[in-house]
DNA sequence: GGCTATCTAAACACTT
DNA sequence: GAAGTGTTTAGATAGC
């Protein structure tokens, strides 16, 4: 221990420099002074101006010191060194900064001899009062460079605030005063400890002419390195002091040591406001021990019989024999300060992590604000990347919620209900039946990159999707190989891609059934193997649905013969699923439209069945009622998708751009009358009463 | 407040 | 007849 300190005081510069080269007796302190030493903060980083700045400072200070060490250890070699001690320390090295700090100008090592002589003669006494006035003269002149060191920093901080410099900065720079502060106060406190413990003690007495010892204008020249070296010091001081009975303090000290500073830290580094009464490291200790004089048992590294100290897990029967646990296993040596050490870095890593998401989330949140301000040039539907949960009006093309990140299946969502911007992330468990319109004039695609960027979380986390249920249809749809899927496979498809969709089947299976039935885009198609779906993306994003009130797309074998005859062009769509669904044959239904060849061609072109058959005409005929009796030209959602025709080869009159684009507008209607509209849809034409 | 989109539930019909 | 599938309607809700 005492080599270690040896060790600092050789290499005193680059000690202080380096916190992590000699003094780790107390983890806390080290930390701070490697932010202070340094010029930064741990969580932080200073300009490279202040950061010079300060070390310069430092650096005349250091000489400073150095010089005060050479004093000291001539005063030492004059006459004080104890028999004892020079066997216990051969090469007894005083701190400087101890020297420094100590108002007393007594050294630790001085204040070791005396503790180990218990009984110095009135001669040695004097002149070691006498020391301690010279020295405490050089003592006040450092105090005072301390205070000038302090002027000028509190000048860069006015002069950077006044400049208008980025707030980081500024909160670096308090940062640093807060440290100094901070030091300012342990130093005072620990000299105070140090003062009654030598009054006790009766080898140090005030007299009251004698210069007052000064407690208050030790400024920032602590660093916590010469504080734990101290505070182990009169540790060691204080156990020796055990065998006469007069034990004190020392869990005192402990205490504040290592719940001051710890917690002082992660004030500077997440909460300013907390530090800035400079309190936090003065009084804690007292009010922990009360708390735990209150509340015995709730030691924070006591729970469950099990001592809570990082590694140990030792069964305490009850409090006291955790305290003596603590006390004997966990007292202050190389070991416990090792791991206390760990654990800084611990809570300090939490704390930066903390921080940084803390940091993270805030920006998001400005950034979806920004966002939701912003003009709907460019639908961006599903965003998912913010992973922040938005209003609709956030973004039009938007949902309105949006998941947590993506990395943290359980976080929640939150499903706004109104408002722009809100961006909350408590609300998820009100997911309820929300609208997740992402256009009133036409739906915007939802890519694959939206729901893959989330698939883990969605797959993970039971949180309703914010797309429609046409757009996970369609996403489904377009995922599969073939661009077809049966409803079963839809199905599956929801359950695989949506935690959410592995319970209350009944109900969102009904809500797809429904939309696929409801929305144009989707196309059913049988083969014989069954039927799938299909999506027409032109469809999709015109976002029209079947209007309510049309009649039953579905008919009746009965009324199968009777349609055919008062429809005989139905036969021309009589196509199959495959000439139509797949990509290779829209483009071939599309060449032969261009060059005019009526789609019943395609029907003799593939290979159809006669089921499919019998199912395409049966389908035809209820497009072609609905164009019967309510002279609809439109595409029967149904789903054929030549129930979605248009004379194309027939009819002279030019066709509705739009309609003209999809595979919908390939097949000829030879039947219709040349004079109805192609661009009214079901939701632009009345129903024809009579057909209900 | 009206309109629209969406969701949900339900009824009904057909197919397997 | 049951289950699955498909269609349609009505009501509720939320956004525009």
């Amino acid at each position: 221990m005492m080599q270690e300190s040896g060790t600092e005081t050789k290499s005193n510069g680059s000690a202080i420099q380096n916190g992590s080269s000699g003094g780790n007796h107390l983890l806390e302190c080290g930390s701070l002074r490697e932010g202070r030493s340094n010029g930064e903060t741990p969580a932080v980083d200073v300009g490279t101006a202040d950061l010079a700045h300060v070390q310069q400072q430092q650096q005349a200070l250091q000489v400073a010191r150095q010089l005060l060490l050479q004093q000291q250890q001539q005063q030492q070699v004059s006459g004080l060194k104890s028999p004892k001690r020079n066997d216990k320390q051969p090469a007894l090295q005083v701190p400087v900064s101890v020297a420094m700090m100590t108002p007393q100008v007594i050294t630790p090592q001085q204040m070791q001899q005396i503790l180990q002589q218990q009984v110095l003669s009135p001669q040695q006494l004097q002149v070691l009062l006498q020391q301690q006035q010279a020295l405490m003269l050089q003592q006040q002149q450092l105090q005072e460079f301390y205070k000038k060191q302090q002027e000028q920093l509190q000048l860069q901080l006015l002069q950077q605030q006044h400049a208008g410099k980025q707030p980081k900065e500024q909160q670096q720079v308090a940062t640093q005063q807060l440290a100094f502060q901070q030091q300012l106060l342990q130093m005072q406190q620990l000299q105070q400890q140090h003062l009654l413990s030598l009054q006790r003690q009766g080898l140090l007495t005030i007299q009251p002419g004698q210069p007052t010892l000064p407690l208050q204008p030790l400024t920032q020249g602590m660093i916590p390195t010469e504080l734990q070296q101290l505070w182990k010091e009169v540790t060691s001081a204080h156990t020796t002091e055990e065998t006469t009975g007069n034990n004190h303090s020392s869990l005192d000290l402990t205490t504040t040591c290592v719940s001051s500073s710890a917690p002082s830290k992660t004030s500077l580094i997440m909460n300013p406001h907390a530090s800035t009464n400079g309190q936090l490291s003065v009084h804690t200790p007292k009010r922990e021990s009360l708390s735990h004089e209150e509340h015995p048992h709730s030691h924070p590294l006591y729970g469950h019989g099990v001592c809570k100290w990082p590694g140990c897990e030792a069964v305490c029967e009850d409090f006291q024999s955790f305290l003596k646990h603590l006390n004997s296993e966990h007292a202050l040596d190389d070991r416990s300060t090792a791991q206390c050490r760990v654990q800084m870095q611990v809570v300090q890593q939490l704390e930066l992590q903390l921080a940084k998401d803390k940091e993270r989330l805030q920006a998001m949140m400005t950034h979806l604000h920004v966002k939701s301000t912003e003009p709907k040039a460019a639908p961006q539907p599903l965003n998912l990347v913010s992973s922040v949960t938005l209003s609709k009006s956030a973004s039009e093309a938007s949902p309105q919620s949006l998941p947590h990140t993506p990395t943290t299946p359980t976080a929640p969502i939150t499903p706004v209900t109104q408002g722009p911007s809100v961006i909350t992330t408590t609300s998820m468990h009100t997911v309820g039946p929300i609208r997740r319109r992402y256009s009133d004039k036409y739906n915007v695609p939802i890519s694959s990159a939206d729901i893959a960027q989330n698939q883990e979380f969605y797959k993970n986390a039971e949180v309703r999707p914010p797309f429609t249920y046409a757009s996970l249809i369609r996403q489904a749809i377009l995922e599969s190989p073939e661009k077809q899927l049966t409803l079963n496979e839809i199905y599956n498809w929801f359950t695989r891609m949506f935690a959410y969709f592995r319970r209350n089947a009944a109900t969102w299976k009904g809500a797809i059934r429904t939309n696929l039935s409801l929305h144009k885009c989707f196309i059913r198609v049988e083969d014989e193997f069954g039927s799938f779906w299909t999506v027409d993306d032109e469809e999709f994003k015109r976002g029209r649905h079947i209007q309510r009130g049309r009649p039953r797309k579905y008919c009746p074998d009965e009324n199968f013969d009777e349609l055919v005859a008062h429809n005989p062009s139905l036969i021309k769509n009589m196509q199959t699923s495959h000439a139509y669904c797949t990509p290779l044959n829209a483009a071939l239904q599309a060449s032969m439209a261009e060059n005019s060849i009526p789609l019943y061609t395609t029907a003799s072109m593939g290979n159809p069945t006669l089921g499919g058959l019998a199912s395409a005409i049966r389908e035809e005929l209820n497009g072609a009622m609905e164009h019967t009796n309510s002279n609809e030209s439109d595409s029967s959602p149904g789903r054929s998708p030549l129930q979605a025709v248009h004379p194309v080869h027939v009819k002279e009159e030019p066709l509705d751009p739009e309609e003209a684009e999809g595979p919908l507008s390939l097949v000829t209607t030879a039947n219709h009358s040349p004079d109805f509209d192609h661009d009214r849809d079901y939701e632009d034409e009345p129903v024809n009463e009579d057909m209900e």
